[in-house]
DNA sequence: GGGATTAGGAACCAAATAGTACAAAACAAA
DNA sequence: TTTGTTTTGTACTATTTGGTTCCTAATCCC
């Protein structure tokens, strides 16, 4: 079941939920259509499910990341968000299903509201923890700053290749 | 013809390419099917054309409003970027485009990386003109963050309603 | 080991898809 | 008006879509 589940997360990361369809996504679940359709209700409820299992992997592991994060710079930290270990083609699970999702699914941009605000608390414990100085109220909304950077981040990065010196940025932007 | 453009840029910007079917195109555009398949070679070709007129007709405009910005503040200035006037669950045409297309079709990939270019450029003159004293690399660097702000914002608004206070935040940034 | 329950798989279905063919109609020029 | 051309609308098609059915095979519990 876990790994039919990322299975799904996987295609409809890479995909979007229209580009891909039942034999593909049957594919890469591993299942045939008679046991999908029997764990779900439909295409719909599988994608839901697939955002549930990029929280508890992805999300997860990436608010982990952050919170273990010894370093004493706080831009070294962050910085975790922007090198990203993997295809950058893909971008952000999160930021995909908005884009593609959210307006027409309210079940969907719940979900992706819900995924980036555990983002930017987790963006936020590193400001607080590294820089207790700062004003809590300004460290809050550069959380969502740094929250905004990251989505541009893997949207752009879907469609360029460059890569920028995203520490030094961050080392800027915190002074 | 203009006006088809127009129509297919709007249908696409709002609903995506795959989130678009052909009757719904033909809708907006104002044309029949004999007509449409004689003007474009298929749907894609089409939705080509309507990244085309959004850099005619929105992106245009964008950077002449910041080219024409005779604000002294250059945090203003660029407010108007985040301030959209409009439905904010279209988001950004380009946005839209890079996260849905741009990893599988390069057409799309080379325009809306064009089209960012073009945003970029004109937040950087912004920056120039209003702070002269800026280091050359610097402001370039300034001008892709504010960029990846701005896609962020675009991403972020089509799930998130709550609205944030851009000039203070551009306040900040640029000291 | 046997009966009941669940999972797996292939054929099937109706609806929707993008794209084509062709006739009707509007238009141009003479 | 008549002719020739281009544009428009409609009927059609082949394919793909998500979803259902039903039968077989495995699994589980007593």
């Amino acid at each position: 079941m876990d790994t039919a589940l990322s299975g799904a997360m996987d295609v409809f990361w890479r995909q979007g939920y229209q580009g891909t369809n039942l034999p593909e996504l049957l594919g890469a679940m591993g299942l045939t259509r008679g046991s999908f359709y029997k764990a779900f209700d439909d295409k719909e409820s599988a994608y839901l499910a697939a955002l549930d299992q990029y929280d508890r992997i992805i999300v997860d592991k990436t608010v982990d990341n952050l919170a273990r994060c010894r370093d004493p710079d706080a831009a070294t930290c962050l910085s975790l968000l922007f090198e990203g270990s993997g295809d950058p083609t893909r971008g952000c699970f999160i930021c995909n299903a908005m884009v593609e999702l959210a307006p027409f699914n309210p079940q969907v941009a719940d979900k992706a509201n819900q995924m980036a605000a555990r983002l930017q608390q987790a963006i936020l414990q590193v400001l607080t923890r590294h820089k207790p100085d700062l004003e809590s109220g300004h460290a809050a909304d550069l959380a969502d700053v740094i929250l905004h950077l990251y989505f541009g981040h893997q949207a752009i990065g879907k469609a360029r290749n460059r890569k920028e010196d995203w520490l030094a940025r961050l080392r800027e932007l915190l002074n």
